[in-house]
DNA sequence: CCGACTTTGTGCATGCGTTCACAAGCGGTA
DNA sequence: TACCGCTTGTGAACGCATGCACAAAGTCGG
């Protein structure tokens, strides 16, 4: 039911695949980073640079450069001691281990505020995720090109994206609708989902969700703004006691 | 430089404030969560439910029972046993944890695609964060109301910003205007941001910054279907085990 | 060819976050 | 009132992630 991590798996690493069979004990933590290191490295590689040592990219990845050093090596040793690293060979090694050596399909549902901005957006598809497939059930909206592509009705989404060899489906509807699009992208065949609506989606253990929630990050950026605001009068009035049924105010 | 998190702290917790004190105290990730707990119960407040087990609400909210009442243990005791939680209750108390009890007035900086999608977009107010500002570069567009609010000039920032008490600052900005963009939000007095280009910001640090980048998410999606595929392989292949140089995974 | 210098890769300790498991506490019932 | 069943709140164990500190490994100048 729940986690299913390692799954069956009772074999230890056989010889050979050991560059993918890694891939396995990175950190999602780190997967996030590889990821960031990844386009500061490309922006680096546009600019001529050819290479980097691990200081220079960690403080322009904005992290600790041991923890830089750390994610790299679970992909491997690819870095020259004394000298640093080899901006093109390290690009490479991050997109295969990411799987990005080939491209992954993107279908958008719910092309209205936000499907429209996806849809619209050119940098998909130069990262490798061409958006390739549109819906909505609005019959006004259907056939109408987004982007250069033109939206399907969501009752055609399982033929369409399997026509389309999509990958990735992202859910820019409204709350009620979410559960039932993303039941659709499942049974499409669609594994990934980034879902936008402020919704927990019921997917099966083969379907992997990532959750993008604006009210939610506001909510806690106004966390720490509240915090602060405490911490300050708390030195500042000195802070002898009162605090009692809460509800401190601002200073 | 660098992270500073305690920083001078040479006091102790005095006694009594032990409710805001406390926040200091709670995870990142647990603030996080208490944010999702917050929709679900608003929700069910509507629906008219009064009380709820943290079973009930742990199952909505996708996560672990234990967990949950762990995260709400940091904010306090407000649940009864053998009952369980008061919705409103609970509702009005991670309200005022997170700070939610007066409201976080948004701006939002760069109004194409996305910023376009923001501003329209109307689930922020009733969640406590208006937005009460936009701002762009492009004469073309001040003057124009987006979601009601006229697009005010970049170059105003610092006075709409002061003038309008804006706590939030949205960047919705191509990637080479953001660092530009954030600092002018920040000496206009916004210490709070959510950044959506694809950029490391460079903030000083009584600044907080969020990030969402939804390339990053869908290399986070690839790495996974990746990672999936290669264990198919290695299955189907056989892969009859006997692993050799170590690195035993998961039974 | 050697030695000094630079930077990687990683073992280890530390801290944070998650999960388990259960005693404590409360409402309902007889 | 006393008991019973249910659910909370949390101590403690575990596991993962972070950051430090240093040996290993390479470069470069002489
Ligand atoms: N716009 C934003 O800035 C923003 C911010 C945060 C969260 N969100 C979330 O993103 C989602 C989309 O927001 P929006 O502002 O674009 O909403 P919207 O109302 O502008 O667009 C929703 C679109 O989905 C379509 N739709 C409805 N039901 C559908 C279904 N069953 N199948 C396919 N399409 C369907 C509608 O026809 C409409 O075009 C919402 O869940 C919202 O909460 C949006
Ligand atoms: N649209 C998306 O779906 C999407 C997805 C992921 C990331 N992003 C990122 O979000 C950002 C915005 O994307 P977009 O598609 O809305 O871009 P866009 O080009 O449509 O809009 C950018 C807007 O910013 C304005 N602008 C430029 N420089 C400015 C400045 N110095 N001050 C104020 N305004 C300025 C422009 O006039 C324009 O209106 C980009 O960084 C993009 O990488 C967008």
């Amino acid at each position: 039911m729940a986690s299913q991590r390692g799954e069956g798996e009772t074999t230890t690493t056989p010889a050979e695949p050991a560059d993918r069979e890694r891939a396995r004990a990175i950190p999602e933590a780190a997967v996030a980073r590889l990821a960031v290191y990844l386009r500061v490295l490309s922006g680096m590689a546009d600019q001529g640079v050819t290479a980097v040592s691990s200081e220079e990219l960690s403080q322009a990845a904005g992290v600790n450069a041991a923890k830089l050093r750390k994610d790299l090596s679970y992909i491997g040793s690819y870095g020259t001691r004394g000298v640093g690293y080899d901006v093109e060979v390290l690009v490479s090694h991050i997109e295969r281990i990411l799987g990005l050596t080939r491209n992954h399909s993107v279908a958008v549902v719910g092309i209205g505020n936000l499907g429209h901005a996806l849809a619209n957006y050119g940098g998909f598809p130069g990262r490798g995720f061409p958006v390739t497939a549109l819906f909505d059930v609005d019959e006004d909206l259907v056939g109408i090109p987004v982007g250069g592509i033109p939206v399907s009705h969501i009752d055609d989404i399982t033929a369409v994206c399997l026509e389309r060899e999509v990958s990735i489906g992202v859910i820019a509807t409204p709350p009620p609708a979410a559960q039932s699009v993303c039941d659709r992208l499942v049974s499409a065949g669609v594994q990934c989902i980034l879902n936008f609506a402020p919704v927990v989606l019921q997917v099966p253990d083969n379907v992997e969700v990532r959750k993008v929630d604006l009210a939610v990050e506001m909510q806690i950026l106004s966390f720490h703004v509240a915090r602060r605001a405490d911490e300050a009068a708390s030195v500042s009035v000195g802070n002898n006691g009162l605090g009692v049924d809460g509800m401190v105010i601002r200073p």
